[in-house]
DNA sequence: CGTATGCTTGACAGTCATCAAAGCCCGTGG
DNA sequence: CCACGGGCTTTGATGACTGTCAAGCATACG
């Protein structure tokens, strides 16, 4: 029972806006400074108050949950150009935390100007907007990825999702690239055990499909391995925010 | 390997803007209209052109997305007060469906408004931050859930999740309540099958946890299945958007 | 050369999916 | 009033998938 709906949009909407690019300049004028971090350490910590906002300027971090039982879920990976903290900035605390998985650089910026900017940079606001709705969609996948999906699926889609955010970032340039994650992380982010990645990395690669060896991950056939785990071949892929 | 943070804030945020209020009246005026849909109708088809943007004001409303496969995994479930259909205003469609649960009443804006909305009104555009954000926060929560939690945990965590949503909107007010979900719908949200979820919803009741028959749902001791399932009793809870 | 770390492999147990059948509720029609 | 049928729920049996434990193997590093 399909319904019409009232609405029926031809115009498209502002374009300039729709490109969502940010000001640099007015983002930069909140920065505070720049952060450094060795691998492994901890950006933010889960139920601190914290009222920094960051930009990932280089590396990998890693925005992850723990449980009363010890077991860890990691939700996403944070590339070079996203943002980190954002929650923290209208709840006053996280509710998960944030560690660098690489050396990294942060821009920081001072939550407390955020609500300023917003009101001179309307723009900055819809780009945050857009920001959100890109990582929400993500996250409406991995739901999907972990409540339907296979172990051998879930490894696949995962490894062409980060392939596309990072070939969006030019990280990725040819068929193979680094990947800086190690089984345990993989299990954790999937919802599987560090055993059983290893045995669905090894069925993909059998396969033909993918191989994640010493680091670096190399897709022979993108098609294939999306045909296979059910990953949609997108629209050009877009970067966050400039 | 504790790391000092540049940034130690001790002030509050401008408070008049955490509590995010939305002036109504600027919302209002962008109302194109209102709808009305029986139980089981669409309200937004996945990967078809939209630029309309809803908020809901009465009935349940499910965001779900569909398989290759012909299996469903429930993204989300909407209730009174909440948003719908905001990615679709930046991407131009939508990459999930929305369905009406029961009979539902939905504000209908023009969605093209949306920029000089936020230009005009600054608020707007952080109050939809905001319940981005509480969304993302429930997405975090139910990747947790289903990455690392076993059946009976998962039913647990997601009634009392829509327990504390019922009752911030004044739909829960002692310790029972209806819930128009049966167990398929339990089941496509936290993946597990029907038949399991079945049993897991007889053992809660076995052990006096909760109890979800005939579409009502009664928690006689809201701590002890708080406890059972991991879930955290939190601070006073929030409206999404006024 | 010994140690440490991470990857691999095998065996076993637990959880969950699947299938099939039986019970329950409720509206329909005789 | 009762028989019938459909949708939803419950229960049992079986098998697939995944977690867990433990041992063997590489590789890097001191």
């Amino acid at each position: 029972m399909p319904h019409a709906h009232p609405l029926n949009p031809s115009r498209r909407l502002d374009p300039a806006l729709d490109r969502a690019c940010v000001p640099l300049q007015a983002v930069t004028a909140m920065t505070r400074g720049r952060l450094t971090l060795r691998a492994g350490e901890l950006v933010i910590t889960a139920n601190a108050r914290l009222r920094a906002l960051y930009t990932l300027e280089e590396g990998w971090a890693l925005r992850y949950r723990t449980l009363p039982n010890g077991s860890r879920q990691i939700l996403d990976f944070i590339l070079p150009g996203d943002w980190v903290g954002l929650p923290s900035v209208f709840f006053g605390s996280s509710r998960c935390w944030v560690r660098a998985l690489t050396p990294v650089t942060l821009g920081v910026l001072d939550a407390r100007l955020l609500p300023a900017l917003l009101r001179k940079h309307p723009n900055v606001g819809w780009a945050l907007l857009k920001a959100g709705m890109l990582e929400q969609e993500r996250a409406d996948t991995r739901l999907t990825l972990l409540g339907r999906l296979g172990s051998s699926e879930r490894i696949g889609y995962l490894l062409l999702e980060l392939r596309d955010r990072l070939r969006a970032r030019g990280l990725f340039p040819g068929s193979s690239g680094p990947l800086p994650l190690d089984r345990e992380l993989l299990a954790d982010a999937v919802g599987l055990s560090r055993v059983h990645v290893a045995r669905a990395l090894r069925a993909l690669r059998a396969a033909g499909l993918a191989d994640l060896t010493n680091r670096l991950l190399t897709i022979p056939n993108v098609r294939n391995l999306a045909r296979f785990s059910g990953y949609p071949l997108k629209r050009a892929p877009q970067r966050p925010i400039g």
